[in-house]
DNA sequence: ACCGACAATATTGTCGACAATACATGGTTC
DNA sequence: GAACCATGTATTGTCGACAATATTGTCGGT
């Protein structure tokens, strides 16, 4: 309950691979054996998911994926936009400049890997970017709230790295908010962060 | 698990109205005892009310009333500035004709109470303020997150009432706001609302 | 063939009992 | 007298069994 981390975090990362297609109903028996676990233990699982936003339950009725919609997705990056943009400002104003330079040495890395064409290097550098910004704006509820709302878009996320031609848009918008914090401008930070994810926010749009 | 409403909703009340210290233990049998309810449900409501943010659990340890430090509190205020100037932005946006004349009684009424020098009665309007305006944004995500973190506020939220002089300052920025809103002017409802906010954050800053 | 009521099954919800753990107490040794 | 270990107590963690509920399947009637 307090309790087992192991199944609280092999089922969300099953979850989040995209192991369970939205909507499946997550049996807790067979979940005990996928799991080699107790009943107990999937069921305490099953709470923090739920407290995560990623599984839905209903009472006698038991736990499924929750589905989230386009729509949701939408709402989810709008606050990401803010967000972020307060992370962005923040990072603006403490950065160090150890921080700086690891920074720009992501940016060009970015520029070499869309010239290169290497997708999924891009999106892994794209991940360490925002990771990088949280780490330096030390902001603990700023980082959770996006921690919480991330877990939610992954397979919208997915969706949005094969949209063709996006790379070659945001690396610009990446560098953009680089170059903002390295010269210790929040202001430029939060507005260019709030560009880049509204960009985003747009794409997910034509999607849906 | 799923489960007793009943019990998680009257211990969160009871958090909120501050029946319980800060840090203060809550051993589960005494909380049996208090809400008439078997320890199953009791655990229950523990562990939904950690995921609010307002108990705090370590294995074998048991459960005690999360203590929301100054700093945390500023944080917190920090999100909500972003996270309501989003909301108040998409008020602007959607707001009826209706809604619009709703919301410039409740700053009539918030005129009056200053002048009256009511100082329950002009909090009870600021709650309705911004309630009105989650209404009228409708973003239920980002409402769910200023309903999270207000949670998590009250005890501080209580002390600002008690600050001298801040309902002369926030009446002003509340006008700002209302009429942003009615203008349909997102821009500035947004920039309105930040301004507010920020203020009370300086407010939060002064008392630590 | 279709619909409703009823029975059978599958699944989740709840409880009580016990195990595991942390904390307090007192006693022993140096 | 202080530090350390052992014992006891309070509290939480876990499990298995059973109850409650939903879902599925079956049957008879129309």
């Amino acid at each position: 309950m307090v309790a087992d981390v192991r199944v609280i975090e092999e089922l969300k990362a099953a979850i989040l691979r995209g192991d369970f297609a939205p909507r499946q109903r997550l049996v807790e028996i067979e979940l005990c054996e996928q799991f080699d676990a107790s009943r107990f233990a999937v069921r305490a699982a099953l709470q923090a998911l739920e407290a995560d936003g990623l599984v839905e339950r209903q009472r006698n009725r038991g736990a499924r994926i929750r589905e989230i919609g386009i729509d949701e997705a939408i709402e989810i990056t709008e606050v990401r936009q803010v967000v972020e943009g307060l992370i962005a400002r923040r990072a603006a104003e403490r950065v160090s400049d150890a921080e700086a330079e690891s920074l720009a040495a992501i940016g060009r890395a970015m520029h070499a890997a869309v010239a290169a064409g290497e997708g999924v290097e891009y999106s892994d550098l794209n991940a360490r970017l925002h990771a990088s910004l949280r780490d330096i704006a030390r902001h603990e509820k700023a980082n959770g709230i996006i921690a919480h709302l991330h877990g939610q878009m992954v397979r919208h996320q997915f969706a949005l790295s094969r949209v063709p031609g996006r790379s070659k848009v945001s690396v610009v918008q990446h560098q953009a908010i680089i170059d903002a914090v390295i010269a210790r401008d929040g202001d430029a930070a939060e507005t260019a962060m709030r560009a880049h994810i509204a960009s985003v926010a747009d794409a997910l749009r034509g999607i849906g």
